[in-house]
DNA sequence: TAATGTCAACGAAAACTTTCGTACTTCGGG
DNA sequence: CCCGAAGTACGAAAGTTTTCGTTGACATTA
């Protein structure tokens, strides 16, 4: 078990194939292939094909062999791995602090009035329930 | 040129590194290997100051060799990093999202009354002023 | 059954990050 | 002047991530 394992922080290129599966659910590797050539057409096939074999291994996805065509599947929802980066994230840059996280998120990407007013009600449910409920 | 360099983005260890230098301001190479060696003993001291001189190829640091021992500073403010970092994060795993960000760092890390009220107040700042002023 | 196309598996190479041994330089004390 | 301590520089090794060429299995069709 390595340290990378037990983060299971998913590097660059497998948080972009993530994406695809959380966008399209289960999905072969064509599938995957061909959403990311859409945006990146220097895409190799072999590559996105041995980068879902690898997070396989690594239980990043879950994968349904009973076709030829393998189908792939997130293992975690997508929101779980958000929290998860987020964590990660907090720790090694923003010393724990969801406040000030969440200050220069707000300051990175100008906010549009609607998202500012849908945090605003967030925060209210935060504040009455304490948490997610 | 390569990709990371057009990222900027600091890997842990330079992350690591970059936490002593914004705390501490302006340090030696021994400074900031004694300062993580309190968090993590294993640390070498030429580990640190390797991945120091590399921070200094790539430009995230200053370095100061009028000193025998080098004096080595934060090229950008720790804001300025945590908003690339977050602005990242954003593109990878967020769609963009700046609320989607915000709603999962609140649940990630269940903040407290308190934080829920500086990040209200904030967000008021930022409804007057539409943005950073 | 042979030809062709699609797919997973595998391994190696390339790129990048992290670690560390070793050498060289400089400074201060004896 | 010589020695040891404290530094930096350098390069190589190890680990990780990413890319890709090649092979073999399987399926479809003629």
């Amino acid at each position: 078990m390595t340290k990378r394992d037990a983060k299971l922080r998913p590097t660059d290129a497998e948080l972009e194939i993530l994406n695809v599966l959380w966008q399209r659910g289960a999905s072969t590797v064509r599938d995957v292939h061909q959403e990311i050539s859409r945006v990146k057409p220097t895409a190799g096939y072999t590559t996105v094909l041995k980068t879902m074999q690898i997070m396989a291994e690594k239980n990043l996805v879950r994968r349904d062999e009973s076709q030829r065509a393998h189908v792939y599947e997130a293992r975690l929802a997508r929101e779980q791995t958000q929290r998860q980066l987020i964590g990660d994230l907090l720790d090694r840059a923003f010393d724990g602090s969801a406040t000030k996280l969440v200050m220069q998120a707000l300051s990175a990407k100008k906010a549009s009035a609607e998202e500012l007013s849908t945090i605003r009600d967030m925060l209210d449910e935060f504040e009455r329930g304490g948490g997610k409920s």
